[in-house]
DNA sequence: CACGGATCGTACCGACCGGTTCGATCTATG
DNA sequence: CATAGATCGAACCGGTCGGTACGATCCGTG
């Protein structure tokens, strides 16, 4: 589990390496990543605080100071990773080109790439929200959602879709139930399937490319 | 919270009535009934075993012999509630005549009804899988996408659907994916993008009843 | 009328959990 | 060399939770 023995030791689980000061904000960086993979894989509550520093190689103090409390730790996880994510599918998107078809399945072969990872528990976002019925935690995940809706609406209205945030919405009902679909029920094919839907809406939306400038409208947020 | 005051009282909350036997049965589904309401509202972790009692009138020990564990208690639940609510839709589709886009337009209705309903908090099965990791509870969520999976395959056959398994596992994202947006991201209007999207699928998917301007097949291929 | 069964209310128990504290160790800095 | 800061490991604390036990109450039945 750990690295170092007991002559020689310090630090997240590995010698610190020669000469150099512990940096707090990377110790914060390491905890964060290492803490979003055990709370994804085993649920927020399904780990307590003590084995997740056993786990961390840090001492529960060291989490303390740096994220105050659990909840703390949780929510800085949750905003990370929503930040994360999304700028890698907005990054998948973009390089796919113009053509909003493309960008359309560049995405669902993201996903489906996500899906086939031995470690995907669906989204944890709302695998959060679902645990902890605190208030904070609901935010987090609908600001996940508006961060999906925005890129998928940006999609639509590339398309010249008749109504972006009408076919946005769809597409992100596609999204994240083609996430709930693969965490629990797989069969494989998942993303394809999502994908074709996709597109068929997306063919279906109106006049595609023909109207690339239109009145803007409302954004997200109820 | 109760009512009956000190003089008079007994189970669930309520006197017993004049002359009854009080029937383990009744009071098991009882027990059900109301204990679903709460742990739906709070979380299967969000209310502990003592509250959960008081909520419901009843003593811990009535409880424990009738579920022996509280895991008894929420897998009993789970699985009365999916084959409710799979029922109940099965109902609805099938009160809205042949036609498979009416199916789909009233299933879609009824879900926003639900989602229109104050204490809608999103699939229970869902979030429960979400909060405990326990394969028993992933089963029962599994098994409820199954009921879903086969209504929904049902109507896609009945459409005439080219691939009614793959449109079925598409609409059954759709619904899922709806269910999610709902709870989590409302602004309301979900159950009715949800049907449009649901109804251009089926209407791509070529069908012979769903498309008004396509070749006409027969239908009923199983 | 006595008995068995279902229930209540309460007290109790052991386990665990989030969070705090403390002494010791090591590093960089001055 | 002394100090300050980051960390470790372990002990500790109060609270909560799931589950059990027990005496008392009320019912229908024999």
């Amino acid at each position: 589990m750990l690295a170092a023995d007991r002559t020689d030791r310090y630090h997240l689980g590995m010698p610190v390496p020669k000469g150099s000061t512990i940096d707090p904000a990377r110790t914060r960086a390491t905890i964060l990543r290492a803490a979003t993979a055990v709370l994804y894989e085993r649920g927020l509550d399904g780990v307590g605080v003590a084995e997740l520093c056993a786990r961390l190689g840090i001492s529960k103090e060291t989490l303390y100071r740096h994220f105050g409390a659990k909840d703390g730790l949780v929510e800085a996880m949750l905003q990370e990773r929503s930040r994360r994510v999304t700028r890698r599918l907005a990054e998948v998107v973009e390089q796919a080109g113009d053509d909003p078809r493309e960008q359309l399945t560049a995405l669902f072969d993201a996903l489906q790439g996500w899906y086939d990872d031995p470690v995907f528990r669906g989204c944890a976002m709302l695998n959060a929200s679902a645990q902890h019925h605190d208030e904070t935690v609901r935010a987090l995940a609908a600001r996940h959602l508006d961060r999906y809706l925005e890129l998928l609406t940006g999609i639509a209205e590339r398309a010249g879709a008749a109504a972006p945030d009408v076919l946005g919405r769809q597409l992100l009902m596609l999204v994240e139930g083609a996430t709930v679909v693969a965490a629990q029920h797989d069969a494989g094919g998942v993303g394809e399937h999502a994908r074709q839907a996709a597109l068929t809406l997306l063919a279906a939306s109106g006049s595609a490319r023909s109207t690339p400038d239109r009145a803007t409208r409302p954004r997200r947020r109820p």
